[in-house]
RNA sequence: GGCUAGGUAGCUCAGAUGGUUAGAGCACGGGAUUCAUAACCCCGGGGUCGAGGGUUCGACUCCCUCCCUAGCCA
């Protein structure tokens, strides 16, 4: 077995996840899971990056405390991953007692090993702000070229770089004034005297070739010292024995790994130092976008082994993600936060796309919306969940039981055999090998469906065995291929699991066939994707994320304010489990929701019961707009007797709590839930 | 500007060390079928492999130049 400690980049507590955060989750999620799968220890921590000056100008700009602003983007991080099925052990944050504890420690280390050096240096000042400007807060005419309003490290138009002092016209982004020149003394870490550990760390397979072959260049121009400290007023910890002084956010960022780590080991009573100590034998990976892998495969080794840890066993980056070809911007429309995309869409569909196209390089990833809706529809619902469909129907008319032998062992074996080769593919972050190799057999085993006919052998009462047998053959093809998705969609395996009446306990579980089993009534385990629904993730934002069920914004202005107490209902009166049983509860999936012609409390809405649409007019105008219910799954009545009104006829009823004081909240499942499951 | 990576069918992508007619899914056309969520199965059309030059008996695959895209430049 092997002990596994996982990260993914930190979040900047600045603003909402969106989709490229999302990817990058889902990616550490899915070789995460297979881990655990394959029966290894494996652990995975991330937190907040909380702390700079972008940070500290925002909440200013918000008219709140940092420590409030990061408090409410936390909120929201939080919530977003869960919802994408992204199991963190630990999620932390930089702005903890951790994380000061250790960066103060690694600090005092490497000072005191010679490897900090105090140098004054020349920055930009904004006097009316009474703060240092970071260079990207200083804009003016580009000295080379002459374009306007360039930022004070670079010009965009002409690619020079230069120092804020070189502008002409510099200006202040925070005040608007004209930003002057003051000497400060700053801290750096002598990352020069770390070139020769450098050099052999990143040919050692901790990087990958491609990669490599970049950090190659650094080398070349030379290693600069780093400045890690920043002047006050700057959001972080004060540097011990400086003050005034801060720590860089890039120096207690990654820190933040080790903080959020330590955490987990103090929640759980588990051992840090077999995670970071020189002699640890645990493998340790960051998962990162390609834009930080300077960071993290530079300053980052040489901090922890300047401060006496161990180095990152590798360092694995990816690449963008564009949508429709296009990088994300708010401008184009094409920039998609994650919670817009929960509220019109299931997280399991973005995260089998994801995973079809991840490869273990930094090229760009892009997200076709069309190939996004064609690719889950065909190939999860058409093909794979499509076996198990084709088959129950067969099985439990045969008596609900599996056969007790398979009548083509040797094509099971071809499916358990492949879980070798699919293993590899997962740990080699491979996604898309993988997913293309689990497609192919899903197009086995409906070619082998098809070429036996159970529906024609069925016509045939003497031949029931034969039916069953197929069928049975086919709930293992589709059990195997179940499995080898579980790392991507969890909370469908889980369903399949039900379904077939056994957990999904290890890899290995698919070398083993099922047989003379009996099967749990088949539920659908996936809907297709609307390509209607699918386009409005482009809607404008603001229009649905203002949503009330959405977690906190960001820019809260205050700590939420606490829910009214509803408690003060008297209970009804009692009933039985038998009364309560001829409820018709179902999850359904709200397929279109508009305003009613003259009526101020209703909305109309279209619900998906998994097959059946319905006409429901729910009374929660005042709550919600109909475009931030599109997609959203809910809880109907099903059952409950068919309502005239003056609109047009209800057909069934949307749950919802309310608290007495005009609150109204939707109730919904959790994620994964598909339309027409009962509810009990 | 420098560096790193990418540019393969309408779309999204596979193509180890150069070697018979360049592959898949989706989309499209035709056929078959009705067990399955208008799903599935069979057949087919479709590409001068970014452009130009070079090395080679032979290059999508190696070299050079150029064009386009993305990221980084502490």
């Amino acid at each position: 077995m092997r002990r596994i400690l996982v990260t993914s980049a930190l979040p900047y507590a600045n603003g909402p996840l969106h989709i490229g955060h999302v990817l990058e989750a889902v990616q550490t999620d899915i070789w995460v899971r297979f881990q655990r799968l394959a029966g290894h220890e494996c652990l995975y921590v991330c937190a907040d990056d909380t702390h700079g000056t972008p940070i500290m100008l925002k909440a200013q700009a918000d008219g709140v405390t940092a420590e409030e602003l990061i408090a409410g983007v936390g909120a929201e991080h939080r919530a977003t991953y869960r919802d994408f099925l992204i199991h963190h052990d630990t999620f932390h944050s930089t702005h903890s007692a951790e994380n000061r504890e250790l960066t103060e420690r690694i600090f005092r280390v490497l000072d005191g090993a010679g490897y900090i050096a105090r140098r004054t240096i020349h920055q930009a000042y904004d006097a009316k702000a009474e703060m240092f400007l970071p260079d990207r807060y200083v804009k003016g005419t580009c000295p080379v070229c002459g374009t306007k309003d360039q930022y004070g490290d670079s010009c965009e138009n002409c690619g020079a770089t230069y120092t804020p002092a070189d502008l002409i016209d510099p200006v202040s982004v925070v005040s608007g004034t004209r930003p002057i020149e003051r000497e400060s003394e700053h801290l750096f870490f002598t990352l020069a005297k770390f070139e020769a550990m450098l050099r052999e760390w990143t040919r050692s397979g901790a990087i990958d070739g491609s990669v490599a072959n970049k950090l190659d260049e650094w080398f070349k121009t030379g290693l600069r010292d780093w400045d890690i400290s920043r002047d006050a007023p700057y959001f972080g910890f004060e540097i011990p024995g400086h003050p005034g002084k801060f720590f860089y956010v890039w120096l207690d960022a990654p820190v933040g790994y080790m903080a959020a780590s330590l955490k987990l080991a103090r929640d759980r009573g588990l051992d840090w130092d077999a995670w970071w100590g020189l002699g640890s034998t645990a493998e340790l990976y960051h998962f990162i976008g390609k834009d930080i892998l300077y960071f993290h495969t530079l300053f980052w080794p040489a901090v922890l082994t300047g401060a006496g840890f161990r180095r990152p066993t590798a360092v694995h980056a990816h690449g963008f993600l564009t949508v429709n070809g296009q990088k994300m911007s708010k401008s184009r429309g094409t920039f998609i936060n994650g919670r817009h995309y929960l509220e019109r869409l299931p997280p399991e569909p973005l995260r089998y796309y994801f995973a079809a196209k991840l490869a273990p390089g930094i090229d760009d990833i892009d997200m076709s919306l069309e190939d996004f809706v064609s690719r889950f529809n065909s190939d999860v619902v058409g093909k794979l969940v499509n076996i198990a469909s084709r088959c129950a129907g067969f099985i439990v008319r045969g008596g609900g039981r599996l056969a007790a032998a398979l009548p083509d062992p040797a094509l099971y074996a071809e499916f358990a055999a492949a879980r070798t080769r699919i293993a590899a593919c997962y740990d080699g972050r491979d996604f898309g090998a993988a997913i293309r190799e689990i497609a192919a057999l899903a197009d086995r085993a409906n070619q082998y469906i098809d070429g036996h006919k159970p529906w024609n052998l069925a016509k045939d009462p003497a031949r029931a065995a034969d039916v069953l047998a197929v069928c049975t053959e086919g709930i293992n093809l589709f059990r195997a291929l179940m499995l080898y998705l579980a790392p991507v969609l969890p909370a469908m395996a889980e369903n399949a699991a039900r379904f077939l009446g056994r957990p999904f306990g290890h890899w290995d579980d698919a070398a083993t066939p099922l047989l003379g089993t009996a099967l749990e009534p088949y539920v659908p385990l996936a809907t297709r994707l609307d390509p209607k629904l699918v386009a409005t993730l482009f809607a404008p934002e603001g229009v649905a994320s203002a949503a009330p069920v959405a977690p906190p914004e960001p820019a809260a202005k205050a700590p939420p304010p606490p829910a009214p107490a509803a408690a003060t209902v008297a209970p009804a009166a009692e009933i039985s489990i038998e009364e309560f049983g001829r409820l018709d509860l179902r999850v359904a999936r709200i397929a279109a929701a508009e305003l009613v012609e003259g009526a101020d409390k209703l909305l109309k809405l279209t619900v998906d019961l998994g097959g059946e649409t319905r006409t429901v007019f729910a009374g929660i105008r005042s709550a919600y707009a109909p475009e931030q219910l599109l997609g959203r799954h809910v809880v109907v009545v099903a059952n409950l007797k068919a309502r005239k009104m003056r609109f047009g006829l209800s057909e069934g009823m949307v749950l919802a709590a309310s608290d007495g004081a005009g609150g109204l909240f939707l109730v919904a499942p959790d994620a994964g839930a598909a339309p027409g499951a009962r509810v009990k």
